[in-house]
DNA sequence: AGCCAGGCCCATT
DNA sequence: AATGGGCATGGC
């Protein structure tokens, strides 16, 4: 156990935890810097500002509970870490992204935010997903939720676009209307494997192969899976000299060499392709 | 100014 | 099943 909890809060020791190198590993998209200096993030309706405090850093929310699992907290990142060691093509990866936690989040946050994400850059994708909660989020003492499927399921083609979602507005409309209107998220939340949780957000408007992994590592908790990306791919021909043209192949060259650990590994290495970007 | 961004849809083969 | 053109739009 490497944090206490509180009633409005959670202290976590920073050996295992750099809440900012999480914030920025490209994982989530409503998070900020307060003039404060502090750090202040959203998932789904939940809230919390964080700071570090005599060598620990402090989690202030009233829902410590919910951001013990977000933070996924009680996973031992060492033994993950040590078993990626493995691999010494990783290594550098692993020394860059100490501290970076997989997130476990909203899931239809991460469904909205992923189909924003496509062929797109991560300061326009924060962007149109804070405009999304501003203008049909509900409305918090600190800020906006995340909006409900209810909430989302009023805004049109035109909104989406005018918060520069480009062409994947109606993807958006589509997709959103199929997650009210059937029961595929409760289908997706009960799968079996992760082959059959796939093939469900396959069948999403706007959602591909990576969107589809995305979803499946940061909103369904599944590890067996390897998002690729235009930065994976340059790790796949940069580092690992791999020949395979089409990331499907590449990602499920990633998985049967990675396993249970796929997503853990694939989070290490986009953060450290990013390094530069990462400012 | 032109390339790039956590790719996907759809027609064609 | 696999491939390739077209695609909105802001960041750099």
């Amino acid at each position: 156990m490497n944090y206490v909890i509180g009633k409005d809060f959670i202290r976590v020791n920073l050996d295992t935890f750099d809440p900012l190198a999480t914030l920025n590993s490209g994982q989530m998209f409503r998070y900020g810097i307060l003039d404060s200096g502090d750090m202040w993030l959203s998932s789904g309706a939940n809230y919390a500002t964080i700071q570090k405090e005599n060598g620990d850093y402090v989690i202030h929310t009233q829902n410590p509970k919910y951001f013990v699992n977000f933070f996924d907290l009680d996973t031992n990142y060492p033994e993950i870490i040590k078993a990626l060691s493995q691999w010494p093509v990783l290594q550098p990866a692993l020394d860059y992204s100490r501290g970076v936690r997989m997130l476990k989040q909203d899931l239809i946050e991460v469904i909205i935010s992923f189909i924003i994400s496509a062929n797109n850059n991560i300061p326009r994708i924060k962007k149109a997903v804070d405009l999304i909660c501003t203008n049909f989020g509900e409305k918090c003492s600190w800020g906006y939720a995340f909006p409900s499927l209810t909430r989302l399921a009023s805004a049109t083609e035109k909104d989406f676009a005018s918060y520069g979602c480009g062409y994947r507005a109606p993807y958006l409309v589509e997709t959103i209307s199929a997650l009210k209107d059937t029961d595929i998220l409760d289908r997706l939340i009960s799968a079996p494997d992760t082959v059959t949780a796939r093939q469900l957000l396959l069948s999403l408007k706007g959602v591909g192969p990576k969107v589809a992994d995305c979803i499946l590592l940061f909103g369904l908790n599944r590890y067996d899976v390897f998002p690729v990306d235009t930065w994976i791919e340059k790790v796949y021909k940069d580092e690992f000299r791999g020949t395979e043209k089409s990331r499907v192949k590449q990602s499920k060259f990633f998985v049967e060499t990675f396993r249970d650990l796929s997503g853990y590994c694939q989070q290490y290495l986009f953060y450290y392709k990013r390094k530069d970007v990462n400012k």
